[in-house]
DNA sequence: TACACCATGTAAGTGGTTACATGATTGA
DNA sequence: TCAATCATGTAACCACTTACATGGTGTA
C-alpha cells in the first residue's frame, strides 16, 4: 500500500500527472521510494476510484493527452491517517548481508569485490542523498517550495527540517552498511 | 532467487525437511531472510527439480513421511557463484523513512507514538541479533557446530568470526536507525 | 484423550519487475 | 527531419502474503 502513500505525498505539494511522477519514482535512489511507469499509471487510476485524487484531463498540442491528479481532501486524510500508524515492522530480508553470510565460502578476492561494490553503491547514494537534504535545508528543491506556498511561514524552517532530517536518517543507516563493508575489507586482509 | 540461496545456505550445513526450514525462517528476525511455509515448500520442489537439493523420503512412526533435503554439488557451485556476485542494489523502498517523511502533516504526539515503537522494534533486534552473535562467536549454535564438521579445525576460528561479523552489521544498520529515531524524538520535542 | 507439535500442502490475491507497444510534441 | 522528451498504456511473470486445509505423532 505504500506506493499509494508515497503518491499521495507528492500530491500533497502539487498536482502532478503520471509521466512527471513517473519521473519522481524512477529516477529511483535520490527519494525514498520508486516505482517504474508500468506501476504508477495503474496505482493512480485506481487512486482516483478510490476517491484519494482527482484526475483532471488537459491537452498539449492537438492531439496528446495528459491527466494532472491532485490530492482530495479524502487523500489528504488518508495520508494523515497512515502517518500517524504504526505499522508492523517488515520482514527481515537483506540480500546482501545473506550473501555476506556466505563469504567463508568463496575466495577473500571474490569476496572484496562484492564489498567494494556495495561500499561505492553506498557512497553514491549518501552523496545524492546529502545533496538532497542540503537543499532541503535551504528550502531550494521545487517540491518543497510547492508544499511551503499552503503552509504558515512561521513553520517553514520546522518542516524543512523535518524533511531534511529523514534523508538524514536515509544517510546514518548507508554509513553504517558502508563502514561494515570497509571494517569487513579490512578483517578479510588480515586473515591472509 | 534469494530464497533459494538462503536455503541454500542452510542445507550446507546439515540436511533438513521443510519443516525444520520452515522454524528457521519462519521465526522471523533473529536471522537475515524469513519466509512462510507455504513458499518454502513448493521452492523446495523448484530446487530439487533444478537439481540443486535432493529429497530422501522418511517415515516415522507409520504413516507421517517427511523429505529431508540435502544440497548436492550443483546447489554448493550455484550458492558460491551467487555469493561471489556483484548484485544491483535493490530499489529504495523504505516504508518508515516515508512515513517520517510527512511528520510535519501531523500531531507530534502521534509522529513520536511512531518514533517510539520503531525504536522498541529495532532495539529487540539488536538484542536478538546481539545474542546470536555472541553465540556464534562462542560457536555454541547447533548450525555453527554442524556446519564446522566438514570444514578443517584451522579455520574455524575464522568461519565463526565471518559468521557473527555479518550480524554485527545488521545490528549496526538497526543501531543507526534507532540512534536516528531517538534523534527525532529529541527534535520533535524541542519544537514544541 | 486431549493438546502440543510434526509435517505438508493449495489457492487467491497483491506488489513489483521486465518487456513490449504506441504515438505526439518540441527544439536543434 | 531527426532525436530527445512527453505521455500512457498492456501483459506475462515472479516473490511474497494470507488464509484455508488435512492429518499423524508423542506425551502428560
Amino acid at each position: 500500500m505504500s506506493l499509494q502513500h508515497a503518491l499521495l505525498g507528492v500530491l500533497e505539494a502539487r498536482p502532478m500527472n503520471g509521466y512527471e511522477l513517473t519521473r519522481f519514482f524512477e529516477a529511483a535512489p535520490r527519494w525514498v521510494w520508486s516505482a517504474p511507469h508500468s506501476q504508477i499509471y495503474p496505482t493512480l487510476r485506481q487512486m482516483e476510484q478510490a476517491g484519494l485524487i482527482e484526475g483532471q484531463k488537459e491537452i498539449r498540442g492537438t492531439k496528446l493527452t495528459r491527466t494532472v491528479y491532485s490530492i482530495t481532501d479524502r487523500g489528504l486524510e488518508e495520508l494523515r491517517a497512515w502517518t500517524g500508524t504504526d505499522h508492523a515492522a517488515p520482514p527481515v530480508r537483506d540480500a546482501f548481508f545473506l550473501q555476506a553470510l556466505f563469504f567463508d565460502m568463496i575466495d577473500q578476492d571474490r569476496a572484496a569485490s562484492v564489498l567494494k561494490t556495495h561500499l561505492a553503491e553506498q557512497e553514491q547514494l549518501i552523496a545524492e542523498w546529502g545533496a538532497h537534504r542540503d537543499a532541503l535545508l535551504a528550502k531550494d528543491t521545487d517540491l518543497l517550495k510547492e508544499r511551503l506556498k499552503s503552509r504558515p511561514p512561521a513553520e517553514h524552517d520546522r518542516i524543512a527540517r523535518l524533511k531534511a532530517h529523514v534523508f538524514a536518517g536515509q544517510i546514518a543507516v548507508a554509513r553504517a552498511r558502508a563502514d561494515w563493508a570497509r571494517e569487513s575489507l579490512r578483517i578479510l586482509s588480515e586473515d591472509t
